[in-house]
DNA sequence: GGATCCGTTGTAGCT
DNA sequence: AAGCTACAACGGATC
């Protein structure tokens, strides 16, 4: 009688998932017991490090999660929530010498690697953490290589990418192919019941319906449905993959990025012009290596983009800032950070952070674009350009770090490599290539590299509907707009809708100058 | 070692 | 309508 833990960690998943697919090849191991941990640590003691799109879709992985396992095996998945160390020990305090491994994955964060080594160190229970999970590189084989150096561009990953995956004849890197799932799962060990383990664990043990209950108590299914958009589980992120991806080889051949639109008239505006796959990728429940995989399938049909453009290249960028953030100490932080430059913010302005974070800055495009990611949870990431240099080096010059934590609370694609490296790009105080000077108009026309719609302004009108009524000349800059303007659209600039929070073009100008001088 | 090139996606104004 | 140029000009890699 023997019995593996698997810990979904990272990896909400069955299909190309290697702790699973190794316990499920493992003839000593008759039983599973699936577990995934709610770390205070990460989801904050009351939830409260997690905005509630983001405890939403959490959940609807969890459940879409349960029942994929239940369709495979008597056996559900076990949540916790309480620190993953207690947790590891309590279940070896109650299954003692009945569980022969501990399965999950490698988690990169420094907060994830002190857990693993603790476990490792302290648990009794053998414990395998997989490699390249989250990401497709092995990232800690990666640093170890000899003559490692920190990539910063394209041209740097795609030669590391190179080293690990030699290239084929055709000229596609040789990554492993992704991991088929499971036919069939295995039972939960004789006897366990959820009640029997709480004697000995300090936390809370749930199933999925008894957090369901939990959840519903915080309010979270009620406050996000008149904006939830996209839906949680490995189900809704396979049926995705297929629809935007494996059916569509043309628009993956001819995607590049910059000029995919960061705003959009589509029947639902909340979906977007790009695949809509990166809140999968970060919780897990898509696997990065598989949607690698898609892409090439589609790629080896004919012409295609390339990095940094193309699907491909958004995927390198990915695993390069996975790197960035593993090797470079403080990735994080504004000291101590050699991809920080040192800039003086000065100290914080609430009225002004509080503007940029409810959208309401009198900037329509920052305020639409700052109004969907808190109803939707997501926002094109052109218009993550467009929000991050408005309230950094732009126009409000506030401090990177508290942009960063609006996303991570309010993103579904949080993920802390990714969030971090964007807003230190961004921000312009790493060393990417991001010119300072390189400014965006709040108040764009057609021809701004953001791809806005200036032709009908729908995605402003969906979601200010204040300015709905607005004509087009003014959507972007309305308190332009001669009063009987304003009147006849049903909308007063400084009554309806903010005034401007600046002027747009001193403020560039002085912001300009400021950062230079911080440079010296 | 100094010059040159290059970097995921700028803007404004002109033709 | 796409493409050019001026704007102002970083910093690391490469030649």
């Amino acid at each position: 009688m023997s019995t593996a833990i698997l810990w979904f960690r990272k990896s909400l998943r069955l299909h190309d998932n290697p702790a699973l697919s190794e316990i499920c090849k493992d003839a000593q191991v008759e039983s599973i017991l699936p577990i995934f941990i709610l770390d205070p640590e990460i989801v904050g003691h009351q939830f409260e490090k997690y905005g509630s799109n983001r405890l939403r879709f959490l959940y609807e992985n969890l459940e879409d999660l349960n029942s994929r396992i239940q369709a495979k095996a008597e056996n559900s998945l076990i949540i916790f929530f309480g620190s993953p160390t207690e947790v590891i020990s309590s279940l070896h305090h109650k299954l003692g010498s009945r569980i022969n491994i501990l399965r999950s994955e490698y988690c990169s964060e420094p907060h994830g690697r002190n857990v693993s080594e603790l476990i490792i160190k302290d648990s009794n229970i053998p414990s395998h953490f997989h490699s390249a999970t989250h990401t497709i590189l092995d990232l800690e084989k990666t640093l170890s290589q000899p003559g490692f150096k920190n990539p910063k561009s394209m041209k740097e990953i795609e030669k590391i990418f190179g080293a690990a995956y030699p290239k084929d004849a055709e000229g596609f890197f040789k990554i492993p192919e992704p991991l088929i799932e499971p036919e069939y799962l295995k039972n939960a060990p004789d006897g366990f019941f959820l009640e029997s383990i709480s004697d000995h664990f300090s936390g809370e043990v749930h199933s999925i319906s008894s957090l369901k209950e939990k959840f519903s108590e915080l309010g979270i299914f009620e406050s996000t449905n008149s904006g939830f958009y996209f839906k949680g589980g490995e189900t809704e992120a396979l049926t995705r993959l297929e629809q935007k991806v494996s059916s569509q080889p043309d628009y993956v051949n001819v995607f590049r990025k910059p000029k995919t639109s960061s705003t959009n008239l589509r029947e639902n505006p909340s979906e977007p012009s790009t695949t809509g796959l990166s809140p999968y990728i970060a919780i897990g429940s898509l696997s990065v290596r598989q949607l690698w995989y898609e892409v090439e399938k589609a790629n080896r049909q004919g012409p295609h983009s390339g990095p940094p453009e193309s699907l491909h290249g958004q995927l390198l960028f990915r695993e390069m800032f996975y790197l960035l953030s593993l090797s470079v100490p403080n990735w994080d932080s504004d000291q101590d950070n050699s991809m920080c430059k040192k800039i003086n913010w000065g100290k914080n302005d609430e009225s002004k952070l509080s503007a940029w974070t409810k959208g309401q800055t009198g900037f329509p495009l920052i305020d639409a674009l700052m109004r969907q990611l808190d109803a939707t949870g997501w926002m094109h990431h052109l218009g993550r350009h467009a929000v991050s240099c408005f309230l950094t080096r732009g126009q409000l010059w506030q401090h990177w770090k508290e942009g960063r934590d609006v996303f991570d609370k309010k993103l579904l694609d949080s993920d802390w490599a990714l969030n971090n490296a964007n807003w230190l790009w961004l921000s312009g105080v790493a060393p990417f290539s991001m010119p300072y000077f390189r400014l965006y108009n709040p108040c764009p026309d057609g021809k701004s590299s953001l791809n806005v719609d200036a032709v009908e302004a729908g995605f402003i009108r969906h979601w200010l509907p204040e300015l709905k009524k607005f004509p087009v000349k003014y959507i972007y800059e309305p308190h332009l707009a001669p009063l009987n303007v304003q009147t006849e659209s049903g909308c007063i600039i400084g009554k309806d809708y903010p005034e401007p929070t600046l002027d747009r073009k001193a403020a560039a100008k002085k912001n300009l100058a400021q950062f230079k001088a911080s440079l010296n």
